[in-house]
DNA sequence: TAATAAATATACCAATCTGTATACTTTATT
DNA sequence: AATAAAGTATACAGATTGGTATATTTATTA
């Protein structure tokens, strides 16, 4: 990729992530990235592209550093799904923390039918099936169940750390988590 | 209260939730609501104060609504914060459901010195205390550590609603809220 | 060095944004 | 019937939006 079409990304990233998507202008965009609309526009063909891009990027980056840690583990299953807390913490507590896009995103794009709220979804939702996946591999009785259960605290507690920073929400998401997680497991 | 007022506040509220906050324009509003930009910002000093009184009248009613219940209700302490997410329930399937204001104006006014967003922020304290004078009245450990997770489990089963009406979040929210409570009741 | 590609600068377009000014019409009150 | 208030109609201002056209400059490669 590009060098120029990497620091859009990230400009846009951190932009969106600061003042909103739709509150963004692509002008801003490229004046703090530093290059001109042109260019943009080679990279991107729509300002709603490289917001699909940014979101994509966002989670894959997040998706990719957490299983790496997960598939790094030498938990047994069981509690390799509370390390998946811990490790949301270290994410959400580290100074480079711009949010979790697919919950904003989302928010400012409600409409079914939009692309940007369609991508959001289905990120929503395969993360959810990565914590399911998590729960069938350890002994949980539901494992969508629970997954579903998890997702909540984790999209809650990441909606209160972007409300707040340093809110220290998913401290407690991470007990509730623990009670929830050996409450569904088999004896 | 104005009936056209009061007209263009509802008619706000709607819009605001299916296409989104900052994606709505005044003329917009006026066109639907069946008025003029005149009387709007007669009623309104900006579109700022329309969303400001938009999120408060919309907490009120939900807020309303759910004490209203709440005190109404026979059982015991204990099992009224349980009851919570029974009503939650019923208030996200209800159709005249519309989101909670303050979940999704948080995501779409981030920074934090922005009227809205500090609005917001302020809602969710509010609710989350509301929750905790629950918690203390029951026989509750840490009522605060509770009433922080089960406003978790609130906001994320909302936003999950949000993101897909019908998704059934809530009731899962529920059964996680009843174990922690359980979990945290004093023997 | 010549040819090619990548990036910039700048100006522009049409649409939309919030907010206001002015004049007219309807409704209610005394 | 006269006065005041409430609401409408319309046009406009100034800024910003996403996106494009054109020409120029810089960097790469053959």
């Amino acid at each position: 990729m590009s060098v120029l079409k990497n620091k859009i990304l990230e400009t846009a990233t951190d932009l969106f992530h600061t003042r909103g998507i739709n509150s963004t202008g692509v002008d801003t965009i490229v004046a703090v990235a530093g290059t001109t609309k042109m260019t943009l526009y080679k990279y991107f063909g729509s300002k709603e592209d490289l917001i699909l891009e940014v979101l994509q990027k966002n989670q894959q980056d997040f998706q990719f550093w957490l299983s790496e840690k997960l598939n790094a583990s030498s938990k047994k299953p069981n509690d390799k799904i509370q390390q998946l807390f811990d490790y949301v913490e270290e994410w959400v507590n580290s100074p480079a923390f711009i949010g979790i896009g697919f919950i904003k995103a989302s928010a400012e794009f409600p409409n079914e039918e939009n692309p940007i709220h369609q991508l959001s979804h289905q990120q929503s939702r395969e993360f959810r099936q990565y914590i399911s996946k998590l729960a069938s591999e350890a002994n949980i009785k539901d494992a969508d169940g629970l997954a579903l259960q998890l997702s909540l605290l984790f999209e809650g507690s990441v909606q209160a750390e972007q409300m707040k920073r340093g809110s220290g929400a998913v401290k407690y998401a991470k007990k509730a988590a623990k009670i929830l997680i050996n409450g569904a497991t088999k004896i």
